[in-house]
RNA sequence: GACCCCAUCGUCUAGCCCGGUUUAGGACAUCGCCCUUUCACGGCGACGGCGCCGGUUCAAAUCCGGCUGGGGUCGCCA
């Protein structure tokens, strides 16, 4: 039976990095039909937070996971001093400064890597390791293979920032006569440029991405793309499938630069692919949650308005920059309309509102038929009159269908907004 | 600095294990054309890569070695 487990430390939100680890993790063991647990490594009490642990839960539940058992280690400090003791029994072990140390010697020591085949160490930097901090309590790496010892699990799934600190925990796995686990350390997540991930590069919590309007099944989507491949050239997976296909060792050995552009690609083919209907519903809640959506919109509406947007946004975040105009009546004209600003049309346009208002039928077919006529009686381009009247409608030079726009908007509003812009110009002019 | 890991288009990758089937395939990004009332979508196309040097071999992206480059670790943090 395979058990593996995600270990995170409650001193920071789930990021891009652990969120890939425990995703390859889960998904061997569904894979495998085994189980999964979770270990909360939270020994640090300094700076462990309940906050930090909360989030990370929910995290990992938002993309899809699940766990069997959960462990706390700031429950098994008792533990912990037990296997302490008995390698100081051993004599593999003594207490000094208020610590115990772990001692071993300079030995050749082999890892058998799941995905990077043999990796051995000649030396060793150090001949002895803090197990039990002068605090009493445990060290990381102790915990850590007491842990996975007695949680009887078989294999190891990690961040290659662990190969350094493998050595000495299968010295210790000897030393308290445990069985090794199999390891298989995963490609750690580059920054955009290639280095380092750090603070300076954004949203690399798991809640911010949330937060910006990326679908869990997107940004699953994408972390499985960063370090394995499904094969066949295919780009979009949801979990289900990958748990079918997914194999350890066809996870890459390479490091992986995160491309914004790419997850804003898998987020807009998730949108598309949605019906509208539950887009809709997926944009309902986003803007509920953000306290953005008016009370005087109703569902019909909105669905109307999605259906206008869902090819033309990356994030649910776009959605209410881009639709505002549709949300609310007090919008701005943008910086970029003034070149359309500047060429007051305002005879045409009035004329165009007059015209406008003896449709009876107000959809987009009809409106397009009595613009199109109104722009050829009035010797216009159909181009001529239909920007400026899309920002008269939207504040904005880009957008939806003008007729579209106008059919969704409703006559009253068009009508009014088209106004609008009347009075603008008479008001600058 | 020491130890360790890695190395295919700008980026993510397929191919590499089991050398010839590869004029190295796909995706993102970029650029161009088409569609078109704008943007986006969609369609078509372009650009662009096996880090370098040796070796093995009739034959190397694929095997071996070195170099270079990138990354990681060297905490009584995890």
């Amino acid at each position: 039976m395979v058990r593996v487990r995600f270990a995170p430390s409650p001193t920071g939100f789930l990021h891009i990095g652990g969120a890939r680890t425990c995703l390859f993790n889960w998904l061997y063991a569904r894979h495998h039909k085994g189980q999964f647990i979770l270990r909360i490594e939270d020994t640090d009490l300094e700076r462990s937070k309940k906050e930090y642990l909360d989030e990370i839960l929910e995290s990992i539940k938002w993309l899809g996971m699940d766990w069997d058992e959960i462990f706390y280690q700031s429950q098994r400090f008792d533990l912990y001093r037990e296997y302490a003791k008995k390698l100081i029994d051993k004599g593999k072990a003594e207490q000094k400064e208020g610590a115990v140390f772990f001692k071993y010697e300079f030995q050749k020591v082999e890892i058998d890597d799941l995905i990077r085949g043999k990796i051995v160490f000649t030396e060793l930097p150090k001949s002895e390791e803090v197990i039990i901090k002068s605090d009493g309590s445990p060290t990381y790496n102790f915990c850590c293979i007491v842990d996975d010892a007695l949680m009887n699990i078989n294999y190891v799934i990690r961040g290659e920032d662990h190969i350094s600190n493998t050595p000495k925990q299968i010295l210790m796995y000897k030393a308290l006569g445990f069985d090794t686990p199999q390891f298989a350390h995963v490609p750690l997540i580059l920054s955009p440029q290639g280095g380092r991930m750090s603070k300076r590069f954004g949203a690399t919590s798991i809640g911010e991405y949330q937060e910006q309007g990326y679908l869990s099944k997107a940004m699953v989507n994408y972390l499985l793309l960063l370090g394995w491949s499904a094969g066949k050239n295919r780009e979009i997976i949801t979990l289900e499938e990958a748990k079918e296909l997914f194999e350890i060792n066809d996870v890459n050995k390479t490091g992986a630069a995160f491309s914004q552009d790419k997850l804003n690609w898998v987020n807009s083919e998730y949108l598309k692919s949605q019906s509208t209907k539950d887009l809709t519903i997926t944009i309902e809640d986003f803007l509920m949650k953000k306290n953005l959506l008016p009370s005087s919109v109703s569902k019909d509406y909105l669905e109307k308005v999605v259906e206008l947007f869902k090819e033309r946004i990356n994030t649910l975040n776009d959605f209410h920059i881009q639709a505002h105009a549709f949300l609310h009546d007090d919008y701005e004209y943008s910086e970029d309309t003034k070149p359309i600003l500047e060429k007051n049309i305002s005879e045409q346009i009035q004329e165009l509102i007059n015209r406008l208002s003896t449709i009876t039928t107000f959809d987009k077919e009809t409106i397009e038929k009595e613009f199109r006529a109104t722009a050829q009686s009035l010797g216009l381009k159909a181009k001529d009159l239909v920007h400026p009247a899309r920002v008269a409608l939207s504040g904005k030079r880009v957008g939806p269908g003008l007729f579209e726009t106008m059919e969704v908007l409703g006559k009253e509003r068009v009508l009014k907004r088209l106004e609008r812009l009347v009075d603008y110009w008479r008001r600058t002019s």
